[in-house]
DNA sequence: TAATGTGAAGCCTTTCACAGCA
DNA sequence: TGCTGTGAAAGGCTTCACATTA
């Protein structure tokens, strides 16, 4: 159960079990097993029980997890268990749709503060945020912001990659492909839409004569 | 060189070594190696060359690859060299961003209709498209549309996602975790913002006392 | 010389089978 | 009986070293 090493893809995978714990927890299930959450999400069941071995044992034979517990101890594994205050930079179409996603919450997550270069858009407001000039990035160390969510433009995404590091921020999501990341004592993320577009095409099968 | 297996992982790559042959190329480079290539993106170059190779071999061994050459070839394994008519439904904040986003073009994506099921939306226009009622999704097969995009909200998604199979769809990107896929003909990759953003904090380092 | 393409080694991940427990 | 947790086997991917080619 001492395991030297944690694979990578098991943490990816953990919250996927969470967001599952969270529905059949909401829908009235005290104790979960494991076929149950692998059944509500799609996944093998072995699979769930091995990846949760890596970080030590919640549940109990003959009966399975009780989803409270999974819940909390499982939040606790991904450091959701505190509030982490999230910075935006780039308010344009996405950065707005990211800013009024309502799927954060469930994660703890809290977008306190978004950012933009464009003097039009400096002080309007996006849902409860005001937006503010870039060069207040500095001050987000004092803001107790620790995450960054960059979905500024191709050509601004290296400049702001930079400055959140300097500002010490802790991780970064990003939706721009476009940047190096140095010396990489931070954890960034990407989302690039149009790459996972790209391999779709891939999977379609061979055309057909004959009509489908 | 005749493989019978194609790494998942490969594939995945590919679209990747795409975006930065068309940037190098673009910048005037007419042959590439795998080193300047791995350079420009950050990744290993011993890693593209194996991925190309389980395609066949593309470069000339001293000199490298012919950019427009490899573009065309990797154009091709993905199906890219075609133009993909796409459909996009739920034209809310992120499906609006997702119409408005620049990325799509360079692979040859045409998105090229919208559908919301708010009779208040229907008949606007975002960009060149005009909203249509999701009624109209059973027609996408004779309008020659074989990929949608699925921005509804978590509770409108299986819905939505069994309209483009009964539509004849022949792939998915989706936004939203909420769907089962049933008997799984069709290839769908599933994009969650909010489930990337979760994994992020377990990467953070462990709080110290001394200031950073 | 400078680069590709590839067998083989090594590493990581998934799957399996089952011991052990409630 | 039903389910968890885990060692071991199997499978897949990455890395390496180098034969080969322009």
């Amino acid at each position: 159960m001492r395991y030297f090493k944690i694979p990578e893809e098991a943490v990816r995978r953990l919250p996927i079990y969470l967001r599952g714990l969270l529905s059949l927890s909401e829908q009235g299930h005290k104790n979960i097993s494991s076929k149950i959450l692998a059944g509500f999400l799609g996944v093998n069941h072995w699979q769930i029980r091995k990846d949760l071995s890596y970080f030590g044992g919640f549940g109990t034979p003959g009966t399975g997890y009780n989803s409270k517990k999974l819940i909390r101890q499982i939040r606790k594994i991904l450091k959701l268990n505190v509030v982490h205050n999230t910075a935006l930079v780039g308010v344009g179409n996405l950065g707005t749709a990211v800013l009024r996603y309502p799927g954060f919450e469930m994660f703890g997550f809290n977008i306190v503060a978004a950012f933009d270069n464009n003097p039009e858009k400096i002080g309007r407001r996006v849902g409860d945020i005001t937006i503010e000039d870039v060069s207040n990035l500095q001050a987000l160390r004092q803001r107790k912001i620790d995450l960054g969510i960059i979905t500024v433009p191709c050509e601004a995404a290296q400049e702001t990659f930079n400055k959140l590091i300097a500002a010490g921020i802790k991780g970064i999501l990003s939706f721009s492909p476009c940047y190096k990341t140095g010396r990489k004592k931070v954890k960034v993320i990407t989302i690039d839409i149009a790459i996972d577009l790209a391999r779709l095409p891939y999977y379609m099968p061979a055309r057909r004569i004959t009509k489908v």
